[in-house]
DNA sequence: ATGAAGGCGATGTGATCACAAAATGCGGTT
DNA sequence: AACCGCATTTTGTGATCACATCGCCTTCAT
């Protein structure tokens, strides 16, 4: 063995490009309506403009950037029915998700829970609403890795993207202090081995922030 | 007025490309493991590289298509597991948007779902497993439409699109002369307002042809 | 006859270019 | 001062090209 100890030696160009736009509009790091230009992306990310199309189509068949008619590609601004729609699709998944996990989940995985838990505490402590954002969603995919169902992850990452930029406008207007209140009883129902306790309380989790949105 | 009776008069080249290959996909023209080009889908879409790479990528967001190491394109063949997944999100999601759809559910609609089920039984009549498949989905996305859920919907046609090429598979080993068997549990129970009827229909319609095909 | 090695063709990737359409800003008019 | 029209600039689209890589097939040696 001599050189390479990179796990993945040349992620392309436009790989590289697609997971840096992911992640930004995933943890709400732009807001609803901002609009990006290809050789701005190009630019931003060291090149050209064919791998900044692709990574853009790519997110545009995600739901996570919009598309104009005349071609121009934005965050898009949810209407309050869509918002309702994503909650529901989110409740739906993550609840079978955190259902299929139930009967896997060790004692390591709810020490990790609830250590990422105290992570979360500290974010909305340092009114790190990015941080809060990204290390929410780590503690579902933690749990939900658990369920062994890959597609249902990737649907319901394919949720989270579509709710990203939204998300910050909820976590801007939250008021502050607020620990994660749910995810108590998620971690509680899961000692528990409370299947109908775990539905519920995803269900809640998922559910409380959004509906403060479309109001 | 003068020319241009069209309704879209300039669908973009990648567009009718990404289009082309997708109904394809969905309607199962297309076996499982069957590996595509983007010089073949160019020339076959009469476009060059760039759209068809586009179309491409697209289809591979939605998981439609699948990308080997080496880039190259093919149509995936699902593992047990990941037909099972895809069922059970069929179930969730479809069992939701029948639910929705019921309230606002008039004799028309009623009406049309039926004449629906009589071209699928001519299909199945004449052996077509392509105009089954189609007529099929025009059923499932009749009704889904009365929920006034767009979202959710796309997420539907998503998981279909993963199981068109194995849909293909399953009714060529679908005993011939079945008609759509839960189809009528569906239409009795919309004519009856019975929800928890109509969300056993959907979800018996739903997984009973998956189930033959993971064992 | 069989297996390996080398070469040739096919294929995906990314950059660049020409073009059309849209947006923006500037200047003139009322 | 406000508004309309035109020109300039910005931006997306699609085609083409150069290049690296992978696969396949031929060919040669054992």
């Amino acid at each position: 063995m001599l050189i390479n100890t990179r796990p993945d030696p040349s992620p392309s160009a436009h790989d590289r490009t697609y997971r840096g736009l992911r992640t930004r509009i995933m943890h709400g790091e732009i807001e609803p309506g901002f609009s990006l230009t290809l050789r701005g992306i190009g630019k931003e990310f060291g090149v050209s403009m064919t791998p900044a199309r692709e990574a853009v189509r790519r997110l545009v068949a995600e739901g996570a950037l919009s598309l104009s008619s005349s071609g121009r590609v934005a965050t898009p601004d949810l209407s309050n029915e869509r918002i309702e729609e994503l909650a529901a699709l989110r409740s739906l998944i993550e609840v079978e998700l955190a259902s299929r996990a139930l009967p896997r989940a060790h004692m390591a995985l709810i020490d990790r829970l609830q250590a990422i838990n105290g992570t979360i505490s500290s974010m909305v402590e340092n009114h790190d609403s990015v941080g809060y954002i990204r290390t929410n969603l780590e503690f579902h995919r933690t749990l939900y890795l658990r369920a062994q169902a890959p597609a249902m992850l990737a649907m319901a990452e394919t949720v989270w993207l579509q709710l990203g930029p939204t998300m910050r406008k909820l976590y801007g207007k939250m008021r502050r202090n607020e620990a994660p209140h749910f995810h108590r009883h998620i971690i509680a129902a899961l000692k528990a081995g409370d299947e109908p306790g775990l539905r519920l309380a995803v269900r809640s989790d998922v559910t409380q922030g959004l509906r403060m949105l479309t109001t």
